[in-house]
DNA sequence: CTACCGATTGACT
DNA sequence: GTCAATCGGTAGA
């Protein structure tokens, strides 16, 4: 059994030079208590942190995608609250985990209670304990085993039991900075949203480029 | 209750 | 590159 609280944890990172050291203490509430496109950006090179009774696991996120309160239609906000998403229109620095073709996706609530914005955080590069995350999805390669807003929450047992979970503790699900990432304006990628079937002109997704456990296409990782 | 949809994935050409 | 399986959420009878 992992403790939980702060604490060092350790993993090699493929960006970094050298195994780092890695401090998990939860980012606070006012940093989700902002627009979720700038929310969107700033995740990238954050560390996602799961704790269960199985231990710690985790990795980096690289790619997440910006759900606006207001002129996106494809936000799950746009037509009001429902039993769904009553998440999003808490406060910020929750989970809001829902349902899609049978699996779950995993979302940070933004901005103040009552707005309904949210960040779908879409691929983490795998970290720390990849024993624990590749039991979970048997089949999968360590390049595939959290590429994929769905395949992240399988990898860490996302499911409907977190929607509404409070993030900024160190408890059950978090993310927390990781000393040495250096996030550079020339090493983000901005492209439109991948699968939403409305506003596909807006470009709300953000990626480390270059980033080896990116979902989407070639194309869209440029 | 039924019917339809989807911020996906994995198998296949 | 294409495509169908999958099932919770939602709306409507």
């Amino acid at each position: 059994m992992v403790a939980s609280g702060p604490q060092a944890v350790v993993a090699t990172y493929s960006a970094l030079p050298a195994t780092i050291s890695l401090m998990n203490a939860p980012l606070r509430r006012s940093f989700y208590d902002r627009p979720p496109d700038i929310v969107a950006r700033e995740l990238l090179g954050k560390l996602l942190l799961r704790e269960t009774s199985l231990g710690l696991c985790g990795g980096l996120i690289v790619e997440t995608e910006a759900y606006l309160a207001s002129g996106d239609p494809a936000c799950h906000a746009a037509k009001g609250p429902t039993k769904r998403n009553a998440a999003m229109f808490g406060e910020p620095g929750h989970a809001y985990v829902y349902s899609i073709h049978a699996k779950w996706c995993f979302n940070t609530v933004t901005e103040r209670a009552g707005v309904g914005s949210a960040v779908l955080i879409r691929a983490i590069e795998p970290l720390i304990n990849l024993e624990l995350m590749l039991a979970r999805r048997p089949l999968s390669t360590t390049r595939d085993l959290a590429r994929g807003p769905a395949r992240l929450c399988a990898a860490l047992d996302i499911t409907r039991d977190l929607d509404g979970v409070d993030l900024t503790t160190a408890e059950h699900l978090w993310i927390a900075k990781s000393p040495g990432f250096k996030l550079s304006s020339a090493g983000i990628g901005i492209s439109t949203r991948i699968g939403v079937t409305s506003a596909h002109d807006l470009s709300l997704r953000f990626y480390l480029r270059g980033n080896t456990f990116l979902s989407g296409t070639k194309k869209l990782n440029r």
